[in-house]
DNA sequence: TATATTTTTGACACGAATAGTCAAAACACT
DNA sequence: AGTGTTTTGACTATTCGTGTCAAAAATATA
């Protein structure tokens, strides 16, 4: 249930490992690294994958954990938040089948 | 299970209004709200309200359709998907519970 | 306490995506 | 052919995502 941020700052700690290292095998400033741990920026997909990649976790554990957050971003504040991801599942679910 | 598109624009021409009538309401250009009909582009959220306002239908329904709609944008084309809606529908109801 | 290391913060830059206008082309109907 | 409607695409403006950088704050260590 943890978000990504949580999820990858526990990983981090238990290595001991500073920001600067993962974030130099991101490519990015540990600025960034610091901002996604605590949930104040958004990592983007190739981010997640290189994480998995670093952690040696599974990726689409990892990219569940992202895409969730992203969701329950977009979802934030709305009454109707829980009824509209039902809804989506049941579109995803529909289109799988109807997809040509 | 029709998207907000496919909603407005059966209310619509049930009405037998043209687009320029609904788009003069929504305050936007003509061509802008045949694009939102036909899944070119999103509306944003106060476009959705004064749609719902304009055909006198309930606007918790139309926004769940809105909102919906861009859940499934956001996970399309993701093998996980489904399994990110269920830990995002998870996620939201652990959020609802906690808040303080 | 002093110093070194790590983390956090916020101001800034820049390119990409979004949201809109406008006019012409395509379509539908007499 | 003529009228009204819808669609398309070029163009513009604004917003947003993604990142850098340096200073401040926090933490660890001597």
């Amino acid at each position: 249930m943890d978000s990504l941020g949580e999820t990858i700052r526990k990983l981090r700690e238990d290595k001991e490992l500073p920001l600067r290292t993962v974030a130099a095998y991101l490519d990015i400033d540990q600025a960034i690294l610091s901002k996604i741990e605590r949930g104040q920026r958004n990592a983007n997909r190739e981010q997640v994958v290189k994480l998995a990649d670093f952690f040696k976790i599974k990726e689409t554990d990892l990219l569940v954990s992202w895409l969730s957050d992203k969701l329950v971003y977009e979802v934030a504040d709305e009454d109707v938040a829980l009824k509209a991801l039902q809804v989506a599942e049941e579109k995803v679910i529909y289109n799988k089948t109807k997809r040509k």
